[in-house]
RNA sequence: GGCCCCGUCGUCUAGCGGCCCAGGACACCGCCCUCUCAAGGCGGUGACACGGAUUCGAAUUCCGUCGGGGCCA
């Protein structure tokens, strides 16, 4: 294969969101596994819609999961500029010359004029497309026009025949050109359409191959026919299919989350992501789910992509986190617990040496039940509060029992004696306390959780007890005493 | 409305004519482990949209129907 360059054009009017995430996902895995380059171009020819913070929202969130560009905003290259705002001189340089060699003309209609032309269409049960107009304006005609003021668009003349993409995923998709309107290329203010300054651009920055939305089939013969009337090679093209939502409508807002950065938020590491989406239209095998960065670009072809739209299955993400969260050490996870703590009020931004070893100890104990991040705050709060809250329910269950109150204090006295303070001393406490008044061991265990976490469920109990310490476990055994005891 | 794409368990998928009365993963259910919750292990429920055709043989090829989606305004 010639050297393979793909890019990821994004239009800055948004988050980058699920969609696209894939999108550059695959691109970059297959600029690596052929040792091509990614470049980064900015769409930000709809001046109403696009917004610097915007661009920066994408391109964070690109960072974010890891993947890099080699050619683009920040990092720059020989292709640039990469922002379409940037290129307008080059789109009329092109669009004149589609002009010049009779493949486009200027069309003169208003969009107040084209809305009610195609109004009527409708009205008279035909098609809602251009009427080819201005096609066929003599030069008076045109100067006319001018004289009244108007300032043209440009339309590319589509001749008849039919138009063949050949795709690298879907095979060979052929359109009729009847079907095809002319289109406009260069709207009346100067700025080229999405489909034209693509393909200029594509071309300039002599890209190899298109991958892209599924969404974009539909505008690829257009495209190729402004290849050839200019007189451009075409790249190979490859369509992915779209990631839709539980109810198989493109996947949007109203589903809940799709922004990288809401996920990024939400406490879900950037591999599992990376790794979620990649499943998302692409297998390897029958079996194999989890793949690191070195083994996608390895394996990541195009010819595994399958043609299907896929929809995304939150629960799964949610799975493949929690298997993320197992692998990743307990350093590196701490360092992200801090965030959310500290958004949760529950430590401070820049805890010091000693409070991260902490953080890392209660990371250790909650890392293989946390499904993200954020469950830190939801399983481990009771760690770093001073009161604890009680849920009502585990409360009643375990700390309403005629023993608990006796049994509490007797454990706490045994506890304050305990040294070292760890957990299989204090397993030898409780387990010693439940067998010598003939209990459970579970009968003396869940009080005490609940006592000292305020929940029924928690990572093991003598571990959790270690952590707190001494002191603490001792006072919320206190006051969990002192709770009963004023009846709940 | 026209054009285009897609159609295997609820979801993501393997399957590219016989290896498939269809395999894996998530979810769900059960069991094991266990101080709870998880994690982990083991097992289970569960799908080739439908109808024709081709073929000795079709989830796999072809045609049609139906369904879903996208694009164009």
């Amino acid at each position: 294969m010639d050297r393979v360059r793909v890019r990821f054009a994004p239009s800055p009017t948004g988050h980058l969101h699920v969609g696209g995430a894939r999108t550059v996902l695959f691109n970059w895995l297959f600029a690596r596994h052929h040792g091509g380059a990614f470049v980064l171009r900015i769409e930000d020819t709809d001046v109403e819609r696009s917004t610097e913070a915007s661009v920066d929202a994408i391109i964070d969130s690109i960072k974010w999961l890891g993947l890099d560009w080699d050619e683009g905003p920040v990092v720059g290259g020989r292709y640039g500029p990469y922002f379409q705002s940037e290129r307008l001189d080059i789109y009329r340089e092109y669009a004149d010359r589609l002009v010049a060699t009779g493949h486009a003309y200027p069309c003169y209609c208003t969009p107040l004029e084209l809305e009610d032309a195609r109004k009527a269409a409708l009205g008279r049960g035909e098609s809602a497309g251009y009427s080819g107009k201005c096609r066929h304006l003599s030069a008076d005609e045109r100067r006319a026009l001018e004289a009244e003021g108007r300032n043209p668009a440009l339309r590319f003349k589509v001749d008849e025949g039919e138009t063949v993409v050949n795709d690298l995923i879907r095979g060979e998709v052929r359109f009729e050109n009847r079907f095809i309107d002319d289109f406009i290329i260069l709207k009346s203010d100067g700025y080229p359409t999405y489909n034209f300054a693509a393909v200029v651009d594509d071309t300039l920055m002599e890209l190899s191959h298109i991958i892209r939305g599924d969404e974009h089939l539909p505008n690829t013969p257009k495209q190729i026919m402004m290849y050839r009337a200019l007189g451009f090679d075409l790249p190979r093209f490859a369509h992915v299919s779209m990631i839709l939502g539980p109810d198989r409508t493109k996947l949007s807002k109203r589903h809940g989350a799709t922004s990288i950065g809401q996920y990024r938020d939400d406490g879900y590491l950037p591999d599992a992501l990376v790794n979620y989406l990649v499943l998302l239209g692409w297998a390897y095998d029958a079996t194999q789910q989890i793949f690191s960065r070195e083994e996608l670009i390895e394996k990541f072809t195009l010819e595994k992509v399958s043609k299907n739209p896929a929809v995304f299955d939150p629960e799964k993400l949610l799975w493949m986190n929690g298997h993320y969260l197992r692998e990743t050490d307990v350093k590196t996870l701490a360092g992200l617990a801090v965030e959310h703590l500290a958004r949760a009020g529950l430590v401070s931004g820049a805890p010091d040496e000693h409070e991260m070893a902490h953080i890392e100890r209660i990371v250790g104990l909650l890392r293989e039940r946390m499904h993200t991040m954020k469950d830190i705050v939801a399983q481990g709060g009771f760690f770093f509060t001073g009161e604890v809250l009680y849920d009502p329910e585990a409360f009643e269950k375990f700390l309403t029992r005629d023993y608990v109150l006796e049994a509490l204090r007797d454990v706490r006295r045994r506890l304050e004696e305990t040294s070292p303070f760890a957990a299989v001393e204090i397993e030898k406490v409780l387990r010693g306390y439940a067998a010598e008044v003939g209990r459970k061991a579970g009968d003396i265990i869940h009080p005490v959780r609940v006592a000292v976490t305020g929940r029924a469920a928690s990572p093991g109990i003598f571990e959790v007890l270690e952590v707190l310490g001494k002191d603490v476990t001792c006072s919320r055994l206190d006051a969990a005493v002192a709770r009963i005891s004023a009846g709940g």
